[in-house]
DNA sequence: ATGATAAGTGAGAAGCGTTCTCACTTCCTG
DNA sequence: CAGGAAGTGAGAACGCTTCTCACTTATCAT
């Protein structure tokens, strides 16, 4: 894959066009709707004013840890404190759902940057 | 205000405009960019494809409870569970800062829907 | 008061990501 | 082969946001 981690559909339609030429924007978009309603692609935020997704193969409940440094997007496991959560309950708000987005630098770029 | 929780720079421009006639959308966007700096705005997700933003008075560390329901956006405490980030440390990743967004329903429309 | 400069504004054009439309092709079924 | 469903590419359309420009207002020194 051409994207270890997030990517936006222009990028994804320029790779494409690359491999198979002439495949269409339209498409693009339609493939990228599909697999995000699938649950194999989440939307991790935005570069440049357009939508930045990623790959997203776990099944579980998870969130992304997006590298500032060099895009890749990681799956981490669910960092809510539930006890925070049962706080809100207890203002009377109910929590449904959340999104929690993490950034930082991956493991990769850490060790990049140590050895440097 | 006439917002109680999230609004869009639509609503802003639309409210606005009732009050002091010919506010122009230029004017909104530019009051709006200089509040999100200063910390006086969030963005807190999106409706029908626009930026959808909310009040932030509060100077300390906070994230924000949507209610899907009304509409209405209230600051909550950070839900974060350190400990789960320290096991993503751990991992070799350095998380430096996250945007968390919960979904619920506020007490308001709780009671409301208890009421009912 | 006057003139110079800076800062802010509204109107509308422009930019850009995304979605929609439509004619066309491909695939499947009988 | 006929008929229909499903998928596709090209490009137009849409709508949010940003940019540009002429204009107004505020500030300050003279």
């Amino acid at each position: 894959m051409a994207f270890p981690g997030a990517f936006t559909a222009e990028d994804l339609h320029r790779t494409v066009g690359r491999r198979a030429e002439g495949v269409g924007l339209a498409t693009v978009y339609r493939a990228l709707a599909a697999m995000q309603e699938a649950g194999a692609l989440a939307s991790v935020g935005e570069r440049d004013g357009s939508t930045l997704l990623a790959r997203c193969g776990r099944d579980d409940h998870h969130h992304h840890l997006v590298c500032t440094t060099c895009g890749t997007v990681v799956g981490v496991e669910c960092p809510l404190d539930h006890a925070a959560l049962e706080a809100a309950t207890r203002e009377g708000h109910l929590v449904t759902s959340h999104e929690i987005t993490l950034y930082g630098v991956c493991a990769v770029c850490r060790d990049q940057k140590d050895a440097r």
